[in-house]
DNA sequence: GCATTCGTACGAATTTTTTCCTACCTTTAG
DNA sequence: CTAAAGGTAGGAAAAAATTCGTACGAATGC
């Protein structure tokens, strides 16, 4: 009677933990340097250990997968872009906007950020869907 | 020479903020046992002495007024619930979605979750938008 | 060979967020 | 009046997330 160990990947990235779920999914598999230079450049300071200890904590975590073969370890997104951002979508929509995805878009609309040009994108993208 | 204090809400509810403060925006003014009770329900077990710490906080940083002219105190969201919103939705689009909204639109349409209704909604909305 | 650079591992400290205990006051039922 | 129920305040503790110092091994340049 063994117990099945769970070893999926943990449902819930941190904050941090995304941006570095962001840069491997952006730029595929990395080393720890490559990573915290991105993060440098793109987001904010930090030390090059502390992007290592959280990789590493990622990979215990099984967010990511690593290849030791070489000295410089390269590090892989372990979960699914596409599964994870629909996730996150979803725990978002819910509790932002009662799990209703058109009013998420009634704000959206509503959004000086959001230009005209992604409105059109928009639509055609539901046209698009209508027609297939 | 005196510093100016910043006084205008913090712009970053925690989750555990963010209950509450949808509560405050769903239900109007509301005492703490009110809230808790709420949080109760509808999310997950939590004492209420918590709730109320919590909201003391809050209140030191501006995210709710409350009116203490009677001994049940009676606390009021002080953000507003669009800006707020609108606000989350683009540090969301921006932090996932590389800042486009169609990006997250076609996210939404390829999650099961996105019931058919709510994308006909959807085009409805968009459709007002033009004849506007 | 030796110093310098670049890498990992580990542990601990720090910061942020969350939770709740304890004390004490006010209101209410009896 | 008194007990019980329900409030607030404040401090601490616990938990979670983040940061980084230190140690030390491997590669690289000279």
């Amino acid at each position: 009677m063994s117990i099945k160990k769970k070893d999926t990947p943990k449902s819930e990235p941190t904050k941090s933990e995304l941006e570095i779920l962001q840069i491997l999914w952006q730029h595929g598999p990395s080393t720890v340097r490559f990573v915290n230079d991105s993060l440098n450049e793109q987001k904010r300071a930090v030390q090059y250990t502390s992007t290592l200890k959280l990789m590493q904590i990622m990979a215990e975590k099984k967010m990511l997968k690593r290849d030791e073969t070489n000295m410089k370890h390269i590090y892989i997104a372990a979960m699914e872009e596409a599964k994870t951002k629909g996730f996150l979508l979803d725990r978002f929509v819910d509790s932002m906007f009662n799990g209703s995805a058109s009013n998420l878009m009634m704000q959206l609309l509503g959004n000086k950020k959001t230009a005209k040009k992604e409105l059109q994108e928009i639509k055609d993208l539901l046209n698009k869907l209508d027609k297939s």
